[in-house]
DNA sequence: TTGAAAGCGATACCAC
DNA sequence: GTGGTATCGCTTTCAA
């Protein structure tokens, strides 16, 4: 037990290392160890003695040294997209959902920037400071994979590149979702149907998850023997207009997949002097706790952020827990449609 | 050079240490140390030596040892509240910020939520696992305050408790944001103003900003001679309706802490037929870039979280590198209007 | 300007 | 069921 210099200013306070605890409850060093990691039999006795001593004298195990001693950190490295995007809500219940199940495996979070790129996987792996990697807002053709396929660290994607290369994904199955979408205005009778995309930008990063959608809305649009009808669309007022004009007025079914418009859309449409659902229905593309509060309670497709997010977690244990190589995964959950008030049979127009 | 057991599979990589780099370069291991902190004198020649054998192996110090070694693990944590609450742009924009701040100064930044109070702290404090702690959403009274300042590394509040009990502090200061809210509306000569305020929850838990807003308005209003009107609100569409009830007609200008409740409020508003800004004006508390895209433009009190966030960094940095003791500081940053289209002199009605 | 070596605090192997 | 101790990879003092 000795005074470190850091910070502590006068009060300095002693740092409490396992050889006090072991001294403290009269036991060595390696039982003291082993009590805490459970990994050899302890007789209740002493088990208890050292339980005592640990809480007197309020011992944390340094987490550095441990991490040396053991070549595990027991912490994540979850990459997310921090820029002031647009899909803010989603990506922050990913955040939750991550920190929050990896937390359940004792397991803490280092977050990363997408921003720095390969240098930072390279970074935080290489100096052996997360045991597995996260990594949020994959492109198709995301320069990461690469990168992440050489790490010492198994890591595991939260969307779906083109060429996973071997890497663990789960996500959304949004080209089902984008079918879905389709099938449920279909199924309310409506044949012109269009797709108010994210914003452009979204599409020239070739982001992964908008490909796939719209992928699945051209195959039922076509399936539907309709035309196919999708504009990428920015989240602005003047950015909706736009989308809208290019659209079209005779389209009776909108799938929205682009949160932020949803807002200015629905004001332009009443504008418009279009109502919803009666002249035109929505399906949004959502997930449960970002719809916001509008007039009509929006018939939404869930992005199931939570369950995405706990479910990387829970496969990056599997790769740490399994002592071989794993079989590489990929995980599309399947789409959700919750029918709200935005959906009604198109009203037949001259 | 050995390898290592871990989740590596079949291609088992090497790990270069820093004794394999000093062979490389045929120089010592001290030498590469010093080459690397830049903490003494290195020849031209030597510290060229070292970067090539570094570049060659593909050297990465081994983050747990040095944290051992040097007693500093180049890592903050960072405490943000997590849930699914409303103001999500809000704690994006500060945890961007303050992650972005951090790599600057070659720091990494552990994500903790903050349900896990005042354990998870000692936790990752105890552990050695961080070098200083940033904790946003500070309570008036939090209990996290007495845990932080018994902890060995320093902390930064982004918020301002009663009590900060010799803890650094950096926030908006939202009470001269409420008085200059009062009093832009009042120099465009309004008299009757009413506050939204954030969410019923926000207040009951003792959130400090809701709590300062709140005196600054009451203050404010109270010097106009005028009478405060202040509503918490619920940003459902329902909450807004029955905040607006609750408020009152005769109210000619809204200062509107709650950017959840705008989209739905500015649609309520124009649905009991009055215009913004011709019967009612508005000034929104809101960061800039979270401002919504309404059909008016909003004069905004912004809320500098970017700035918050980077200060917050700036001083965790400096309480690092100062050798003793600091004097406690807290930084309150002045506030900002922006003008825009939704305060315009009153109507006077009858 | 450089090297040698003593820790840092825990883990896990080997021995009993 | 328990104890001794080499080892993890790096920093930093001391000595040259």
């Amino acid at each position: 037990m000795r005074c470190q210099g850091g910070g502590c200013g006068l009060q300095c306070v002693a740092v409490v290392t396992i050889d006090d605890v072991a001294r403290a409850a009269g036991v060595s060093t390696s039982t003291v160890s082993y009590a805490l990691s459970g990994r050899r039999p302890i007789s209740p006795a002493t088990r208890e003695r050292v339980a005592a001593a640990i809480a007197e004298l309020g011992y944390h195990p340094h987490a550095g040294a441990r991490a040396l001693a053991s070549s595990r950190s027991s912490v994540l490295a979850l990459v997310a997209p921090l820029r002031a995007d647009i899909n803010v809500p989603v990506i922050m219940e990913f955040v939750t959902a991550v920190v929050t199940a990896a937390r359940e495996h004792n397991y803490d979070v280092l977050l990363l920037t997408k921003d720095e790129g390969t240098a930072g996987l390279q970074r935080v792996a290489g100096g052996a400071m997360v045991d597995a990697l996260i990594v949020m807002d994959v492109e198709s053709a995301d320069a990461r994979v690469p990168a992440l396929v050489k790490l010492r660290q198994p890591s595991v994607l939260i969307g779906l590149p083109t060429e996973p290369a071997g890497l663990n994904c789960v996500d959304l199955d949004f080209e089902a979702t984008a079918r879905a979408c389709v099938e449920h205005l279909a199924s309310h009778g409506h044949r012109r149907i269009a797709l108010v995309g994210p914003a452009p930008g979204v599409y020239q990063r070739g982001t992964s998850y908008a490909n796939r959608f719209l992928t699945g809305f051209t195959g039922a649009v076509t399936a539907l023997g309709a035309d196919v009808v999708a504009e990428p669309c920015d989240p602005s007022r003047a950015g909706v207009r736009d989308c809208l004009d290019r659209i079209g007025p005779s389209v009776t079914g909108l799938v929205v997949h682009n949160e932020a418009a949803l807002v200015p859309l629905l004001d332009l449409l009443r504008i418009d002097g279009k109502r919803v659902p009666e002249d035109v229905s929505v399906v949004a593309v959502c997930p449960r706790d970002a719809v916001p509060p509008l007039p009509v309670r929006l018939t939404t497709a869930e992005i199931p952020a939570h369950e995405v997010g706990t479910l990387a977690v829970t496969m990056a244990m599997r790769l740490l827990d399994s002592p071989v190589a794993t079989p590489p995964e990929t995980r599309l959950l399947p789409p959700v449609i919750v029918p709200r008030d935005s959906v009604a049979p198109p009203v037949d127009l001259p």
